[in-house]
DNA sequence: GTGAAAGCGCTAACAT
DNA sequence: ATGTTAGCGCTTTCAC
């Protein structure tokens, strides 16, 4: 199990050149004949020889490389960023350093100092949930491009999530529903607007929000929805349809439904948000939003990439527009 | 946009001492007064400084980080590994560098090559699909500790999947299914032992085994069992039970049994592999088996962080036993 | 207990 | 086109 390692100075040697012909060989090369760029090449082949980019991003004065934060590995949505980021930094052939945050305890924060710590030159996050106030506290520190959630002070790509809340609360709406309840994340910054997409259509509508605070996960759904679907009182004052923060926790009600032997659409409504893959396997066919999260992360990763060229230009915020997904797990109310 | 950084340098002359003082107070801190010590941190928070661990790794000899691969984030089994490499890395003290398997392509080989570029110390493998002979190669040039397959010549931590595949083959066998299909990955090194304890079990109950090959896929598995779901064959030549190679390609099995308005057990009984979240949903409720793969994970990370002291031991192979996890998508044969 | 100095393996001027 | 040399920001002897 010794493991040898070849330094670019031994192939130098072997190749009879020096240092950084080598060095140029292995990036841009201009300055450097074919034929010994070549040569260069093949005894470095020969070699098994890997360029140290530990050495090198130390070596580089201005660092190229990109910082991902993800908050949450077990959530899609999640996954489906970093696809996208991955392939715009790919095709501007940045390295991309990951850091995942660990579930419960100090997420984002102890993510993005090990970013700060790894230099990046520009981290895109998914995900945060620190508080405005905590995170202008990096400014200066760290140049961050944040997804999904805009950040005063810092670049961000976001979805219009009022806009998304809204397009699922009337269509719910139209179905027929008049007691919609809204399983809505803990309120924090940057976190708001799919509560008030809601509140706001369904007060259009000459009715009262119904909004319910819950932890982000499918288990804290389930425990929140199940007293509600057990609840003794009239039938008349239970919901009759459900709209929740995502698809994770759209999922905790279906199992809660389950639980007690109901089902959606027929006994309740059932919406979530992300459009996971999740939401589109039968037996759930979840009636959801989409809000193109491959795209977000390709956006993300481009801004950060032109960020990193352009440090003096203004904060930029992208909006885009997200998607009504109608599936099998919204109807009209049973009554 | 402006980034400040801080280097040690600057934080020795602030607090008025040389920059190996600095460097002791950040680490073990034998050697370094208890006062000065505190001194050296407090005036290091106070100028922000996050030490950098490129320079750091780059000035340690023997490198103490774990590299990670991960064949694809989308498949949940290889985040609830991670989530154990990460729990005993952290235990352990020691930094992580991950690197995601890109779908299509030369998965593993551009990300084991980064993991050497990166000069981690050790790498933890989950999802290796290159051929032995091929990863040989990297022996000398990688410490490498493989998850859920063993690769000759390196260290692994496996989980009996010959013993797991026998046990769900098992239970479809005791439900009374005699037409059992097996929808296995492409055979490819280390990954046969599903197939083989599928094939053993079948035949020591005096059956013939019923094979077919599909790509490591929901889809694939979909289009695959489609037709022979389709087939206008006398009814008694259809599978009435089906072994799928994980949990995703089972779920791709209840998509196609779906699109034709048929539904598990009673149509025909789905048995997955790996117990991901999705198998336990309701309306999924998979029987599968269990390789606890966090614990897979832990116990990788810990080997890996074992052999980095203990370079010159023998290969460690470890293999854990899986369990079955009943649920509903199995039941008796209709007929 | 503390400081000085020599690297770690590269990159990037600067020479030639 | 190629070689020389001075760092990058740390860690780690080795003196004091």
């Amino acid at each position: 199990m010794a493991v040898v390692k070849v330094t670019m100075a031994q192939v130098a040697r072997e190749a009879g050149v020096s240092l950084s012909l080598v060095s140029l060989a292995f990036r841009d090369a201009y300055g450097v004949s074919e034929k010994t760029k070549e040569h260069i090449l093949a005894t470095a082949k020969r070699m098994n020889y890997q360029p140290n980019t530990v050495a090198a991003r130390l070596a580089r004065k201005a660092d190229d490389t990109l910082g991902v934060f993800l908050l949450d590995l077990r959530n899609e949505v999640f996954v489906d960023m970093f696809d996208g980021m991955r392939a715009s930094a790919t095709e501007a052939g940045r390295e991309l350093v990951l850091s995942v945050g660990s579930t419960g305890g100090e997420l984002d924060r102890g993510a993005l100092d090990s970013l700060i710590r790894a230099r990046v030159d520009v981290a895109v996050a998914a995900g945060l949930l620190l508080p405005d106030e905590v995170l202008a506290k990096y400014r200066g520190r760290l140049r961050l491009v944040s997804v999904a959630r805009v950040v005063p002070g810092f670049d961000s790509v976001d979805c219009d999530n009022r806009l998304g809340a809204a397009l699922a609360t009337q269509h719910l709406l139209d179905l027929g529903h008049r007691r919609i309840l809204h399983l809505a994340n803990r309120p924090s910054d940057g976190y708001l607007e799919r509560r008030i997409g809601f509140e706001q259509t369904v007060r259009a509508a000459g009715l009262t929000p119904w909004v319910i605070d819950v932890d982000y996960s499918r288990d804290a759904a389930a425990a929140a929805i199940g007293p509600i679907l057990d609840s003794a009182l009239d039938s008349a004052q239970r919901p009759t349809a459900v709209l929740a923060h995502n698809d994770q926790m759209a999922l905790g009600v279906l199992d809660a439904l389950h639980e007690r032997g109901l089902r959606a659409p027929h006994d309740l409504s059932v919406a979530g948000y992300d459009n996971t893959t999740l939401s589109r396997t039968p037996g759930i066919a979840l009636t959801t939003v989409d809000l193109h999260a491959v795209d977000l992360g390709r956006q993300a990763a481009e801004l950060a990439i032109w960020r990193s060229a352009n440090p003096d230009e203004p904060v930029v915020v992208k909006t885009s527009t997200p998607t009504l997904v109608v599936r099998g797990s919204t109807g009209p109310p049973a009554d």
